[in-house]
DNA sequence: AATAACTGTGTCTGGCGGACACTGTTCGCT
DNA sequence: AGCGAACAGTGTCCGCCAGACACAGTTATT
């Protein structure tokens, strides 16, 4: 497992290619990745196999392991191909704004890429991209007083809630699909032990839908930051 | 799949035996559930399966199945065994305690059993014991102005701020393991890369470990719920 | 032209979740 | 008391999976 690591550091961050001998390759990784995304968008992350994936580009299955070391690399790949470049700070920008704009863009992304909350539990190696999101978050709290452990600290307070937003967007989605039946058990469940959840029962008999849960959470973390970063403004050394 | 979700709520809110006529049957939920728990908690969630679950009980993997419709349920089961009961309100405390509290609870369930984050992916019933995670929260930030949204929105952030920092805590935990040669890894990749990741190079350089990371986060989050608390008790109909 | 390196394929293994038929046990009913 | 239904545990089977390995065809270097 420990070369593992760095097979994937290699496909990850190696060169995108080396003119070799043999013949051609007749794929590529780019190529590769998108096929397992395509799989993944459709029919969800436990879908992805190597033999559909290579079915998918009319290759057999052994083929893929030309590129791709195995599976976890391929789904490594398919993370950095799904993710989308964050958004550039509009200069100038106030860092509320740039951080607002990078959470909903992330929400969006996975919206757009429900696997990639599967993909992406457990320890592993990230890419140029994802990488380049956790940068937009400590660049734009640059400058505002904070320890360089306490941007990095929000960066995964913001990551984490999106995350955390997007699962429960997730099991409630679709009207029509069988997630719609979880909701629904879940509320009758709880009013029917509304006894044993008394505050969950009141909190959700009351009227108004949880759509700006995402708003919400970033109100709150974005006013915690902010309060932060004045008290460490208004009196610089004041640690 | 309609049907599961069905299955699933009968094993996790349903009555615990019925008494019938066959002969009376050697295993029980309690214990396939705990046997899937130590396998999971030494070997990962990964090396869950039915027959090696069986195998710790010294039963085929088949008598499992009439116990368990599948091993989605099986999961469900263990998720509930691992779950510990979350802490009771200390009379009169602060509901900022009380959330304190809640969240290192938390945090130390995910700790032990770190295949939890694993398990509680994707869309799925909760059980009872989940719930009354979910339950406390709510009823801590009960009277101080909250919609019902509200307080559940802030139970999702809070929530996955903790599981937030589980993740980021397991992925870099043991210092001979495999793990933490990806914490190498990102070092020398992002110091390798600094041209492309300036804001990121520069946090990692300062000194200062980020064991802290959850009260961090913990503390903006409490900040900012306290300051969406006060003025709603300022001007209480302000909204 | 010869060789070495490389690509794609076919075959094989071990493990997985799960369907199904089967034997043996135990309780409720007559 | 005894019969039959319902149930527990087992063995066998299927399809799918990740991956190891040997092999044939292709291509750039020597």
């Amino acid at each position: 497992m420990g070369e593992a690591a760095n097979d994937t550091v290699r496909l990850l961050w190696g060169p995108p290619a080396k003119p070799t001998r043999g013949p051609k390759p007749a794929l590529s990784l780019e190529r590769i990745a998108a096929a397992g995304v395509e799989v993944a968008d459709t029919e969800g992350l436990g879908a992805v196999s190597m033999q559909k994936v290579a079915g998918l580009l009319d290759f057999t299955k052994m083929s893929l392991y030309r590129y791709v070391p195995g599976k976890a690399e391929l789904i490594a790949l398919m993370v950095e191909s799904a993710l989308e470049e964050p958004p550039a700070p509009t200069a100038g920008s106030h860092w509320r704004e740039q951080l607002t704009a990078w959470a909903h863009h992330l929400a969006q992304c996975f919206g757009r890429h429900p696997w990639l909350l599967d993909a992406t539990v457990g320890p592993r190696v990230p890419g140029p991209k994802e990488l380049a999101w956790l940068e937009r978050v400590v660049a734009a709290l640059d400058g505002h007083g904070l320890t360089g452990a306490e941007r990095m600290d929000a960066a995964v307070l913001l990551a984490g809630h999106v995350r955390g937003i997007a699962e429960q967007v997730r099991a409630t989605r679709p009207n029509g699909s069988p997630e719609a039946e979880l909701r629904a058990a879940l509320g009758t469940v709880v009013h029917h032990h509304a006894d044993r959840y008394p505050a969950l029962a009141a909190a959700m008999a009351e009227p108004g839908g949880h759509d700006q849960a995402l708003d919400f959470g970033l109100a709150r973390i974005l006013d915690g930051l902010a309060a932060l970063i004045s008290r460490r403004t208004e009196r610089p050394q004041a640690r």
